[in-house]
DNA sequence: CTGAAAGCGCTTACAG
DNA sequence: CTGAAAGCGCTTACAG
């Protein structure tokens, strides 16, 4: 029993009034003069209906939704990505836009705008600056981060910065040799050889030699043989800047089996500021980027562009990136 | 400079054919007999003008959207969710079906159904068994996820076996006086219910005491204080099922400050198995929810009811579950 | 103050 | 084999 769908229409012959007067109701269009009466009578027969407007009619007069469509790299989800899409969300949100969340998969940024036509697109990481300079000839605002840390976009993860971070905090603790825990997750390779290049160049200005680069898959035994690679040598590493917290408790891990300790062997420091970086023990020093506030101002961007009524004023383009303290340095 | 859209109107008429014949090409629309160089002429144009056909228009005209509506309840997003969502895309993207994922935020499920046509709604525990079986009367299948472990929904994740699991586990290992760490997360409180459930029951099935039930922030200090209350009695709990493990952690963290150690002391079985889960020291004994396989179980379901003619074979509608034993039990 | 009408871009009977 | 026409449900000039 899958009754007809009750349209506009249905609200008006119940309210007794055309069509027209039901849109001006219920969307508060301005400029018209309704009778508190009618628009009483309208709103109740729409209650009584269950009238819900079809938004692909809507979309199809209006030429475009009321969404702002949030598109994903094709790459594992983590939780920088949820905290940049609540954020983002819930910005957006009292100002009546939807948000939505798809992958990239493949598609192309201008296909997508074509056909889904949303009022706005925030891009995580998932096109690159080409696709997106030419998308913003039409007139829908894309926002995005740049992941890489390459502009071109609008907000901006400073990952040289990231590492440059960790680097520095090693180095003003007294340790000359350095060594990067990379990831052996493919997918994070440009997000990495920014941080690496931050690692770089705090060693350079400080004089120091370049970091060794060792991969640390995420089991302990694994993570014992790189360890052991930064330790067996004339200069034995001092200081570990690892890919992110997941990686800085595998360095960890590796340094138990080893017989090592984090600070006097072995100084760690990693990025995200996981829940459990202050669980574990060592507690881990981390970089803690704020990708909640990176979607406020993904929302406050879009906000700018649609509505610049609102007066939204210029959020700041980069991400606030701080260093928390513990026990592994 | 927005140029106009690219309509169907535009291929035919580069194409020298009617609208009609453009339609039936590029949907490949059975029963029409074109000829082959017809139909290049119209795919030719089409890519020529890039031509997208307007996913608005098609919806309005077909009275519903190639769409996979994937609805999460207003809560945190964890891994767990994520993992469901890329199990439930991954099975019917190659179906031709769109996902598309957003939070409730207090809407009604019919009013979400109306408005945005979905060809199905996957229900991530957002929608209560009658806002469910509401909106199945209309013919647009609604999968789900019951995550409290009540029946209604399609899947079912049985958070009182997960309990239970943890339960027996402690006590095959001869742990006679049971705790459970609590989340003060309040939007768990369904959710850990049922797990808690659990846990009674298998202490009750064996003759022992009902196991205490405190809180556990996921700080040390907090942390250590939930610990203290555990052992400062009479018979002092031996082991300790944790709300998942993060709380695990909590627990670990908090007997390390109160001088105790896993599993001589305490044992401890968390839940989740976090990539962390076996790179900590002592590694943690877990339970893992096989949350992506629950996402490919859901978008089986939909296919099954979308497209009879696949045949896809009745999927289970039970989460699995299983218990990783590590080194703190 | 209110209504009739057009049109957004598609698909699909129906007529040739 | 192909085309003209209707209609999905809205909103918005325009006419009264």
């Amino acid at each position: 029993m899958s009754s007809a769908r009750v349209t506009s229409r249905d609200v008006a012959r119940r309210a007794g009034v055309s069509q027209s007067t039901v849109s001006y109701v219920l969307n508060d269009t301005p400029g018209q003069t309704i009778s508190p009466d009618t628009r009483a009578r309208v709103r109740d027969a729409a209650t009584e209906l269950g009238y819900t407007p079809s938004a692909a009619a809507r979309a199809l007069r209006a030429g475009r939704t009321d969404t702002v469509l949030v598109v994903v790299a094709d790459v594992p989800v983590g939780d920088a990505t949820v905290a940049i899409l609540g954020g983002l969300a819930r910005t957006v949100q009292p100002h009546g836009y939807t948000t939505v969340y798809q992958r990239r998969d493949g598609r192309d940024l201008r296909a997508v705008l074509r056909s889904l036509t949303p009022v706005a697109v925030a891009d995580i990481g998932a096109f690159s600056p080409d696709e997106v300079a030419a998308a913003a000839e039409r007139d829908v605002p894309v926002v995005g981060v740049s992941l890489d840390g390459i502009d071109g976009h609008v907000m901006r993860i400073p990952q040289d910065e990231i590492g440059r971070m960790q680097a520095e905090h090693l180095i003003a603790r007294g340790r000359r040799r350095l060594a990067y825990a990379a990831t052996d997750d493919a997918l994070a390779g440009q997000l990495m050889a920014g941080r690496i290049e931050g690692v770089r160049d705090a060693c350079a200005r400080h004089g120091l030699p370049a970091p060794l680069v060792v991969e640390t898959p995420l089991y302990a035994d694994a993570a014992r043989r790189a360890v052991d690679r930064l330790r067996d040598r004339a200069d034995p590493v001092t200081g570990v800047c690892a890919f992110n917290d997941h990686v800085a408790l595998a360095v960890s891990a590796g340094m138990r089996l080893a017989g090592l300790s984090a600070p006097a062997d072995v100084a760690v420091v990693g990025v995200d500021d996981l829940p459990l970086a202050r669980l574990v023990s060592p507690a881990l020093t981390t970089v803690h980027v704020h990708n909640d506030d990176v979607g406020v101002a993904l929302g406050r961007h879009v906000l700018r562009r649609l509505r610049p009524e609102l007066g939204v004023p210029e959020p700041d383009d980069e991400a606030t990136i701080h260093l928390v303290v513990r026990e592994t340095t």
